[in-house]
DNA sequence: CCGCATCCTCATGGATACTG
DNA sequence: CAGTATCCATGAGGATGCGG
C-alpha cells in the first residue's frame, strides 16, 4: 500500500484506498463490468504486470474489489463489491470535470471503446427522451439506450436502433459534452436513420438549461 | 509532473492533473477557501515543503489553481480557479464514499476542523429545513447554516444560533452520515438550545441514508 | 496460454537543512 | 515567509521467469 496520509478526513481516507497510481483506473475498468486479469491488463495500457497484481490485492483487502472463483482454466474474474460500485459517482464526476481536458483531442493517447461506454452515461445525464440509438466508431457499434433511469451503453446486441451516429471518439465526446452540436457545419459525422432520436440524446440541454415553468401543482407519488 | 497515463479517457486525463499524491488534498484545502503557502503547509500535515511547491506549480500550470498577487509582505494567496472549483462535486462524492472508512474512528490520525467544514455539506445534502446551529468541538465553535441552496459551514461569526451540538469530530461525522442518531443512548454528545433545529439538520434521511424499519421519533429530553 | 513473482533501473516522494 | 537544495527511501516501469 502506498503510505497513508494519516488524516482523519474522508477525502484522505478515500485516497488511502484508491489514491495510488492506477487504482482508480482499475476501478474504471471494473465499472464497465467484471474482468479477468489479462483483460484488465489489456484495458490498462501502460500498467506493469506486478503493479496490476499489487493494486488488485490492495483493492481486494480494502473491500473494493472481489475475486471470483477460478474456473478450470485457472481464470478468475475480478469484480467490484457493492461498496466499490459506489465509486461510480465520484468517477463520473471526474469524467465530467475532465471535459476541458478532452477537448484537445486524443493526440497520441491510447483509446478503448469501453472508456466511451463509461463516459457517455456520465455526460448524458438527465435525458428525458426514451430512445435506443447506435454509435459507430471505426466500425465498432455501440448501443446507447436512454431510459428514465439513465443512459446505458453496451456493445450492440442486435436490438433495433432508431438511428445510428457515425463519428470518431473525439467527436462523440464533443457532442456529449456540448462542445459540438449536431448542427455544426463541417463536423465530421453522419447520422443514419431517425435523426430526431439521435438529436434527442445529444441535444438536450443539460442541468444548466433554463427550465420552463409550466405549472401544475406537483403531484408527488 | 507525475507521468501521464497517455489514455484518451476522461478519468485518466483528470488523474493526469489531480492524481498525483497530495494534489487532491491541496484542492481540498482550497475548497475551504484561499490560503497562503504556510497555511497550506499547516493544513496538510505530513506534506514536505518541496512537494507542496511542486504540486502548486503543477496545479497552477494546469489551470486548477491560481496564485494571487504578492502583498508587500511577500505573502501571496493561492485559490482555485472556477474550473478547479468544479472539483467540489467529485471530492464531495469521495467524502460520501469514505463514510465506512471514517466509522472506525480517528485512531492516531491528525484532524483539522476545516475538514469537517468540508465534509458536512457533502454529507448533509437535501436538507429542507432552514436552520442555523452551532457545533462545538473541543471548544471550537462551527456555525452550520442550512438553507434551500445547501449547507454552509464556517467558523462562528456571532450570528444567533438556534441550538448548539457539543460532540467530538467522530460523533459529528457519525451523526451526519446516519451511523449515529440523536436518539442513540450513551452517545457522547450534548445539545443546547433548540434540539429540534439540531434534529432537523441531522435526522433528515438523506439519499444515502439506510432506511431501517420505520421508527417512532424518540422524543429527546 | 493465464496469472502472477522476481529482478533491475530510474523516477518520484519524503525529511530536513538552507536561502533570498 | 515562501520557497530551494540536497540526500536517501520508496515506488513505478519494463523485461523476464515460472508454476499451474
Amino acid at each position: 500500500m502506498g503510505r497513508s496520509y494519516h488524516q482523519f478526513c474522508g477525502l484522505a481516507r478515500a485516497l488511502d484506498v484508491v489514491g495510488d497510481r492506477w487504482s482508480l483506473l482499475i476501478v474504471r475498468q471494473l465499472l464497465v463490468g467484471p474482468a479477468r486479469y489479462t483483460e484488465l491488463l489489456a484495458g490498462l495500457p501502460g500498467i506493469a504486470t506486478n503493479l496490476l497484481a499489487d493494486r488488485l490485492r490492495q483493492l481486494e483487502d480494502a473491500g473494493v474489489v472481489e475475486k471470483g472463483p477460478a474456473d478450470r482454466a485457472g481464470a478468475s474474474a475480478y469484480a467490484l463489491t457493492s461498496w466499490g460500485e459506489g465509486l461510480r459517482g465520484p468517477v463520473d464526476g471526474l469524467i465530467r470535470w475532465s471535459v476541458p481536458l478532452m477537448a484537445r483531442g486524443p493526440g497520441n493517447d491510447r483509446f478503448q471503446l469501453e472508456w466511451l461506454a463509461l463516459a457517455l452515461p456520465a455526460l448524458l445525464t438527465g435525458r428525458r427522451a426514451s430512445h435506443t440509438i447506435g454509435i459507430d466508431i471505426d466500425g465498432e457499434l455501440l448501443q446507447v439506450r436512454a431510459t428514465s433511469r439513465g443512459v446505458e451503453v453496451a456493445r450492440h446486441d442486435g436490438r433495433e436502433l432508431e438511428g445510428v451516429l457515425h463519428a470518431d471518439a473525439w467527436t462523440v465526446l464533443g457532442l456529449a459534452s456540448g462542445a459540438v452540436t449536431l448542427g455544426d457545419a463541417g463536423a465530421s459525422f453522419v447520422v443514419d436513420g431517425d435523426a430526431e432520436a439521435v438529436r434527442a440524446l445529444f441535444e438536450t440541454p443539460g442541468p444548466s438549461a433554463p427550465r420552463k415553468q409550466r405549472e401544475r401543482p406537483r403531484q408527488r407519488r
